[in-house]
DNA sequence: GATATGCTTCGTTAGTTGACGAATCAACGG
DNA sequence: CCGTTGATTCGTCAACTAACGAAGCATATC
């Protein structure tokens, strides 16, 4: 129960499944989803967090960089589960549609610039 | 992503997860429910609500009972995808098993004898 | 080493949630 | 019509959550 209700959590929360769907496309680091959406760096690390406990993402550290991406292979079949029906229902969900195209742009920038919204470019 | 999260928040509660999960085996009425669950009248009808509002269940009004049932044909297929996922991610699970066989009982008294609830039976 | 940079932890604050009991509503039975 | 009964609504309280900024940690770069 504990591991179906850390999913549920996860993903009752309108920023969080953001993150979660920004990372349909490939991994990305923390500094890329604040750059996303444009949150506070505390508030992005702890979503993150979140959704790393509930098992739905992976995270690989490279040098200061945190990466995350989509749980994978190896995640539970409860994870795996709730992962596809997630893409399915909002795929095409305006805000979804949006940042992935957000996204595009935010790939482009290398790391150094887009860790510029720290500062508040 | 209203009817997403609305979904989302409502599995995202134990409690709300075993009355859910109570309906595998056909219709109950909320006293039948409060029974199982032990809960004040006004908590359980509350979760049921909610359950009602993101479209997992439906509910049918019987003279003064109130039935509930899981979602049917008719619901979306994010809603019925939900639900498929819940009770395979569950139907193992101690709590929810242990429910079943309580349920059991609860069937085979007559609506009278459940609602005794009410007054602490 | 010292400095900068990416991220995390901590404390605070405002808003939300789950639980309850009391009061109320609604439907049946005498 | 009036009391009983199943269910809902309302108000309250404690616990939790999401957001932030400040401070701290860890890893590069000078």
């Amino acid at each position: 129960m504990k591991q179906f209700l850390d999913i549920t959590k996860a993903l009752s929360d309108g920023t969080r499944v953001r993150a979660l769907l920004s990372l349909r496309q490939g991994a990305l680091c923390l500094c890329q989803i604040i750059d996303l959406l444009r949150m506070a760096p505390s508030t992005v690390s702890k979503h993150m967090d979140l959704l790393y406990q509930a098992g739905l993402v992976e995270r690989r550290k490279d040098g200061r960089w945190q990466f995350f991406s989509l749980a994978g292979k190896d995640a539970s079949p409860t994870v795996r589960k709730a992962l596809v029906w997630t893409l399915q229902a909002l795929e095409s969900e305006p805000i979804v549609t949006a940042d992935a195209k957000k996204l595009c742009c935010v790939r482009k920038k290398d790391l150094q610039e887009v860790s510029a919204c720290y500062r508040g470019n």
